[in-house]
DNA sequence: TTTTGAATACGAAATATTTCGTAGATAAAT
DNA sequence: ATTTATCTACGAAATATTTCGTATTCAAAA
């Protein structure tokens, strides 16, 4: 995985990650767009597979992609990439505005915490 | 600022917040490419200026730029648009992927930990 | 069997972004 | 005064990404 997906090819990854193995109409209709048709999914799905990003069982009729690469290191790359263009670096920075939306419920803030403490074992 | 920054303008607005206000020459200079020319840099501060992502005093010859959009609220906008195109919508585990990257030193751990607790204070 | 619907393949257009080259202006150095 | 260095302006090429339209195939329905 030595290069950053595009955009567009990081929302179906989410899908095919969440969902397990699909077919691009799933993939298309759990993307639900109303911006764009069924083709652009299917030919962005294409590019990815010869990207190697995903597989498919072609054996089929209606083929089943599955994603290629690991959603973790995936994930990974992405946030680095972001710490380093967005945040100067400083993965603190980044967190702390993470967490200052309202998304963070105090059952996660606890969860980090833990996850913090940890860390600091090592 | 109702728009994305690409990339590229990312970067410059990187060395804007940081340096303050620059010449396209100093901002050249601090992201050291080496696989574009100035030029190219100086087209996108134009462009930037376009889109009123920056301003500038030409009254000199040699023009001084000015971020025109607020840092916090950018990134605010890229980390939100990141939990949700790459976390499933999770701020947690955005986090702690942040965190689980060799980036974050005790120091970066412990100031995070304080702002945890401040949040949990409201 | 014929028609219809849904799937893939794929080139090409549309759009977005980055990069460069060249012209022209101005200030500083010779 | 002339040359040289450095700046801006800006069109246009290069590249990346997304979108679409159409052809073709196949299976199921009529």
């Amino acid at each position: 995985m030595s290069v950053k997906p595009t955009e567009g090819e990081m929302e179906i990854l989410q899908v095919l990650w969440n969902k397990g193995n699909c077919t691009v109409r799933e993939v298309h209709e759990a993307l639900n767009k109303k911006d764009s048709g069924y083709t652009t999914t299917l030919k962005l799905m294409q590019i990815m597979l010869e990207k190697k990003l995903v597989e498919r069982d072609s054996s089929s009729r209606t083929h089943i992609y599955r994603a290629l690469i690991n959603q973790e290191k995936t994930q990974q790359l992405l946030v680095n990439k972001m710490i380093d263009n967005v945040f100067n670096g400083s993965a603190a920075r980044l967190v702390m505005q993470a967490l200052g939306n309202k998304t963070a419920s105090e059952e996660e803030i606890n969860l980090i915490k833990e996850y913090l403490d940890k860390l600091k074992d090592n």
